[in-house]
DNA sequence: GGTGAAATCTATTTACG
DNA sequence: CGTAAATAGATTTCACC
C-alpha cells in the first residue's frame, strides 16, 4: 500500500519544523514556513491524514528512563524458507526490548535495536529468547557506549 | 554531566503515554496515568526541565518525504588516536544524510544510520565523504529493505 | 498530590476574496 | 493561498486544602 503523496517543498519544511518541535503551534509553524495559518493547517492535516506525518512522539534520555544499555544485535538465520521467516519475525516483535528490526542486506539478515536495564537482563530477555526460536544461525552483539549524533530531522531537499 | 533525576512508575506512565501520542492533552494525559491534571502537568514540566523529556517530535514515513533508501554503516578507523577520533566524529556530524552515529564495542568502531534519495547519494554524499575524512580503514555498508519492527516506545518498568 | 477558577492562547470551522 | 470571525477547547498561573 504505497502512498501516492505529492510532496512539495513547502511540505518538507513543515515535516522538518515538526521533527525539531513537534509542539509547535500552527501559527508559529506557519510563520516558520512562510504560510498563512489556514493553508498551513490545512497541509498538514493533509500530511497526516495521507500518513506522510505517522504520529506525534517525544525523544526521551532512555538512560534517566531506566534504559542505559542500547544494544545493536544482527542475527542470520539458518534457514530462509517462508516458515522460517514468518516464525521469527512474529516471534521478534513480542520482545518489548527489540524497539527496532530490520530486514537487511549484507552478511546478516536481521538488524536489531534493542535498549536493556543491565547486561543480565540483555541475556534473559533478549539474547536466549532469540535462541529459544529456534532458527537462528548466529548472533553478533555490540554495544553502545558513545553517542556521536542523533536527530530525527530529514536533511533538506530541493528536487 | 548524569542527570540525577529520580524518575517514578507514574513518570513513566507519563513518558509512554507521550511516546505513543506526543500530542495528547494534558487532561487525557492526567487520565492515562491516573492523575489530576495539575500534578501530572507539573510532572511533566520536570521532566522536560531535567532533560529527561529531550523534545517533541514527529514520526516520518521517510519514502513519502523523499528517503526511500536507509542505510547502515559500520565504520573502523585505522588509528584510534584521539586527534583522529575528534576528526572523525567532527566531520561525521556534518553530513546531513547521517542521522545518527554511533560509537561500538565489536568489530567496527562506528555504527551509523543514513538516509538517502538513491544510491548514487550515498555513494557521493555519503561513501565518499566518509573516506575523504582519510582515517577510515574500512566501511561496511548494509541496506534495509524490510522494516519488521519499529517502535519509539519504552517498554514498562515496576522497579 | 488534589481542587477550583480566571485569563490567555490555540485549534477548528466556516465563509469569502 | 489569503483573511477574518466565532466557537470550543487547552494551557497556564494562581491560591488554597
Amino acid at each position: 500500500m504505497p502512498k501516492e503523496a505529492k510532496i512539495d517543498a513547502t511540505d518538507r519544511k513543515i515535516i522538518r519544523a515538526l521533527q525539531k518541535n513537534g509542539r509547535i503551534t500552527n501559527l508559529d509553524l506557519a510563520e516558520n514556513v512562510n504560510l498563512s495559518p489556514s493553508p498551513c493547517l490545512r497541509r498538514l492535516r493533509n500530511l497526516e491524514q495521507n500518513g506522510v506525518i505517522k504520529g506525534y512522539s517525544i525523544d526521551v534520555d532512555a538512560k534517566a528512563y531506566g534504559f542505559p544499555i542500547m544494544v545493536f544485535v544482527r542475527v542470520t538465520l539458518n534457514a530462509h524458507t517462508g516458515e522460517t521467516v514468518q516464525l521469527f519475525e512474529a516471534e521478534v516483535c513480542k520482545i518489548p526490548e527489540v524497539l527496532e528490526c530490520f530486514v537487511m542486506t549484507g552478511a546478516a539478515d536481521y538488524f536489531l535495536r534493542v535498549v536493556v536495564e543491565d547486561l543480565e537482563d540483555y541475556e534473559r530477555f533478549v539474547r536466549q529468547r532469540l535462541h529459544e526460536i529456534g532458527c537462528i544461525n548466529s548472533i553478533d552483539t555490540s554495544f553502545v557506549y558513545g553517542v556521536v549524533k542523533q536527530t530525527h530531522v530529514f536533511p533538506d531537499l530541493q528536487s
